[in-house]
DNA sequence: AGCACGCCGACT
DNA sequence: GTCGGCGTGCTC
């Protein structure tokens, strides 16, 4: 270390480089990649990232500013955790730190807050000489004492300069508090003392509170929360103080827990491996033996047991004195798949998950990088874990669209994980029912190995699937155009009630109706801000917008023409379950989607009460379509497979296969055999035939010669570059722009746009965009050095999505 | 004169 | 990626 004089350090929402600064004597020696700092940059402090050491800088030494503190004393990760975010801020064209703060458990990298509040001669003056905005931020410091300053801008119509031109007057005092620790937080705890129950009764003598508390501690084990103790008893403080000041309980600080992520209570239980399950087995234990890279396809049905297939591989890796990651799309909805793994490793799992609190995450961190967590299970980001000794990774469902980041860093944990394991030398276990064209691109040439598992567990057999040709049903009288439920489709759920049996039911939108159409000037209620039509709810009347959240009163009258003839036009998940009831009265029927989910415990309840068959039938979004095992299911029913598969987006027959295969699984699971019924008006598409007919290797064959033919991911590389500008002008412009910068093209590249997106106008944004293709990721490459290079007009902003999920 | 607003480049 | 300096032009 001796003579490491500078720190390259990368610092979230700043520089777009890591930045050059110099270590002081008093630090040297303790510096290490991988430490947070602070550091000085331009009038504040901030918290940053050491990336490199170096004993010499090209930068004048003189103009290189102090670190002034370093934070830790361990680094926060380990070496492939760093080359792994280089290689993200590279590839996917996000700026280092940025990258880092995705990277880290949140808050351990987040800027200070500036905390304004009001100065003596603040507080002292006359409010008449004050501006109407400048008088409601005075009231508010009054009241609130101190206040966030992004906040205040954001709450009070100032000029952005307006606050600290009041601090130069004087008015307002500005101080900065750091942000950059995760508070692990605190809450009492109450445990009774040890000794006879007798005996301590009778010490309370005649406080009959007091006993009462100590009944009901008694009849509870181990250590309660002191809030629930007060809830419970409705006691109050003074009586905790006085059981404690006479040592008749103990009353201790513990780290606050949150909500527990909802898992099964699964047992743990050992599956004796099939032949096809023991060669997937042999072949991951045999490439950890040689220490070498080996990505392979895991392929099987639902209930296949590709779950029993990588607990076995973790129990090989964890044997062998290493750890392993268990990827899944979104753990709040894999309650199985936690579930197994925690039945199976017990303390040695790791969770790391977003119903979490910022401290619970960063313990879990901890005891990853100390090498107590060593399975570690959770969503895309769980890939950043520290494990020390990474053995395996396996992503659960690897098709799912949830590893890819929406937002920047724009990475995808899928692909991430691959070459994390080349790098690593270790197996990659993707598994799936329905591989992504991506991994099937990958086994086409050889690049991964495919592992089938072609039995299900128990025997039970695939369900059949019928498709009924929605153009051949007759209209209903009182629908608009046609009903939702065909005849076979009622007549298969009525015969499934009959047998006692439960139903899902797949209904792609939530809310009552997509649409409100004005019957006498046909206009479609828009949203204001985005380019899409409001949706009807009738749960909570009100108009919504499913993308920016805007919400507003159902109209009696049209707005634009007056007349009263409005129209819900098509159906949500409100309107079939409402329809369910008028078609088989007293059936009990749940739904499940974002808007049932999001209230507290909603998603507990409906799968609990479903599950335990309360609820009869089972209405829902693609959420229905995830993990969970109901074996009395033996009915699937797909209202409109059609939905997806009209998006524009080259992703749409796949998504849709991937969808219907999907809900299919969850029928018959049981002894029973299951059936499937598909509603669609293109019965003949690819992605819906080959759905019916469970063969997905015929898909994927069919979809890749699709893709070959018009250049599309995966067989060519793409990057999207979209322009987002409050104006419609600057968005297109800034897009003609950049295509002009590119042309003339290189042969090998394909420019699609610049053209609006299918969304053109979402929160207020103006949505313009290009579409680079090529066989090679290097025109692509070189295409977008040059975009970003080019300066953005003001007002423009420019989003890079390199292999992007879907282009909408 | 004092301040808002927009543009552009530097930040280490 | 953001901030702050600077120029311009508006208002007390």
């Amino acid at each position: 270390m001796a003579g490491m004089r500078f720190v390259e350090v990368a610092i979230p929402r700043s520089s777009p480089q890591p930045l050059s600064y110099l270590l002081p004597r008093e630090l040297e020696g303790a510096e290490a990649l991988g430490l947070r700092v602070r550091v000085p940059l331009r009038k504040g402090v901030h918290t940053g990232v050491i990336t490199a050491l170096r004993d010499s800088c090209n930068l004048d030494p003189g103009v290189l500013r102090k670190v002034q503190e370093i934070l830790d004393s361990e680094p926060l990760f380990p070496p492939h955790v760093f080359e792994l975010a280089e290689f993200i801020s590279k590839y996917y064209r996000c700026p280092l730190g940025t990258t880092l703060a995705a990277v880290l458990p949140a808050g351990l990298l987040r800027s200070d807050a500036e905390i304004v509040e009001l100065s003596p001669k603040g507080a002292a003056v006359d409010p008449a000489l004050l501006s109407a905005a400048e008088a409601g931020l005075f009231r508010e410091l009054r009241r609130r004492k101190k206040a966030p300053l992004a906040s205040l801008r954001a709450r009070h119509k100032l000029s952005p300069t307006a606050i600290e031109k009041l601090e130069r007057q004087g008015m307002l005092r500005i101080g900065r508090v750091r942000r950059d620790r995760v508070r692990q937080r605190e809450v009492g705890a109450i445990e009774l003392a040890p000794g006879n129950l007798e005996d301590m009764l009778a010490d309370c003598g005649r406080a009959p509170k007091q006993r009462e508390v100590l009944e009901w501690l008694s009849r509870r084990e181990g250590a309660v929360l002191e809030s629930e103790v007060k809830a419970e008893t409705g006691c109050s403080p003074g009586v905790l103080n006085a059981l404690d000041t006479r040592g008749l309980i103990r009353r201790f600080r513990q780290a606050a827990q949150g909500r527990p992520i909802w898992s099964l209570g699964t047992k743990d239980e050992r599956h004796a491996l099939s032949s096809e399950q023991q060669a997937v087995l042999d072949l991951v234990v045999e490439a950890l033996d040689a220490g070498l890279f080996e990505p392979i396809l895991l392929e099987g049905i639902t209930g296949s047991g590709k779950t029993e297939v990588y607990l076995r591989c973790l129990e090989e890796v964890l044997g062998r004195g290493k750890g392993g990651m268990v990827l899944v799309p979104e753990i709040g909805l894999t309650p199985a798949t936690v579930g197994a793994v925690e039945a199976r490793f017990g303390g040695l799992v790791a969770l790391l998950h977003s119903a979490q609190s910022e401290g619970e995450r960063w313990a879990e961190y901890q005891r990853i990088r100390e090498g107590e967590g060593r399975v570690v299970v959770g969503p895309r980001s769980a890939l950043f874990a520290p494990l020390k000794k990474p053995g395996i990774i396996v992503v659960d469902e690897e098709q799912d669209g949830a590893y890819k980041q929406q937002e920047t860093p724009r990475y995808n944990a899928r692909d991430l994980a691959l070459l994390l394991g080349r790098s690593l030398q270790i197996p990659v276990l993707l598994c799936s029912a329905t591989p992504s064209t991506e991994v099937a691109h990958l086994v086409e040439r050889g690049m991964a190995r495919r592992m089938r598992l072609t039995r299900r567990h128990g025997g039970s057999r695939l369900p059949s699937v019928e498709l009924v040709d929605l153009r051949g049903e007759p209209p209903e009288p009182g629908e608009q155009g046609r009903s939702l439920f065909s005849r076979p489709m009622k007549e298969a759920v009525l015969h499934t009630l009959e047998q006692e049996r439960q139903i899902i039911l797949l209904m792609q939108r939530r809310g009552w109706a997509p649409t409100l159409l004005c019957r006498e000037c046909g206009q479609k209620m828009e949203c204001p801000s985005c380019s899409v039509s409001l949706v009807v709810h009738r749960r909570d009347p009100e108009l919504r917008c499913h993308y920016c959240g805007h919400r507003a009163p159902i109209p009696t009258s049209c707005p634009s023409c007056g007349g009263s003839l409005l129209d819900s036009i098509g159906a949500g998940t409100e309107k079939v379950s409402h329809l369910l009831e008028r078609h088989f009265p007293g059936v009990p029927a749940g739904v499940l989607d974002r808007d049932t989910v999001r209230r507290r415990g909603g998603l507990e309840k409906t799968l609990g009460a479903f599950s335990r068959g309360e609820t009869k039938i089972l209405v829902g979004t693609q959420m229905v379509a995830k993990g969970h095992h109901f074996p009395r299911v033996t009915l699937t029913g797909v209202i409109s497979a059609d939905a997806l598969l009209n998006l524009p987006d080259f992703r749409a027959g796949e998504r849709t296969f991937q969808l219907l295969t999907q809900v299919a699984g969850r029928s018959g699971r049981g002894e029973s055999p299951g059936r499937v019924i598909i509603q669609t008006y293109y019965p003949d598409h690819p992605a819906i035939l080959h759905a019916a007919g469970h063969d997905v290797g015929a898909f994927l064959e069919e979809e890749l010669r699709f893709r070959r033919a018009f250049q599309y991911p995966p067989v060519y590389k793409m990057a999207l570059v979209r322009f987002e500008s409050l104006s419609i002008d600057g968005a297109r412009k800034a897009a003609e722009a950049a295509a002009a910068r590119l042309r003339p093209a290189p042969a090998a590249l394909r420019l699609r746009g610049p053209s609006p997106a299918p969304m053109e106008r979402l929160r207020e944004r103006w949505r313009w965009q290009l579409l680079l293709s090529a066989p090679g990721r290097k025109p692509i490459r070189r295409a977008l050095d040059l975009l970003e290079s080019l300066k953005l007009p003001s007002g423009v902003k420019r989003i890079i999505d390199v292999d992007p999920m879907s282009t909408l």
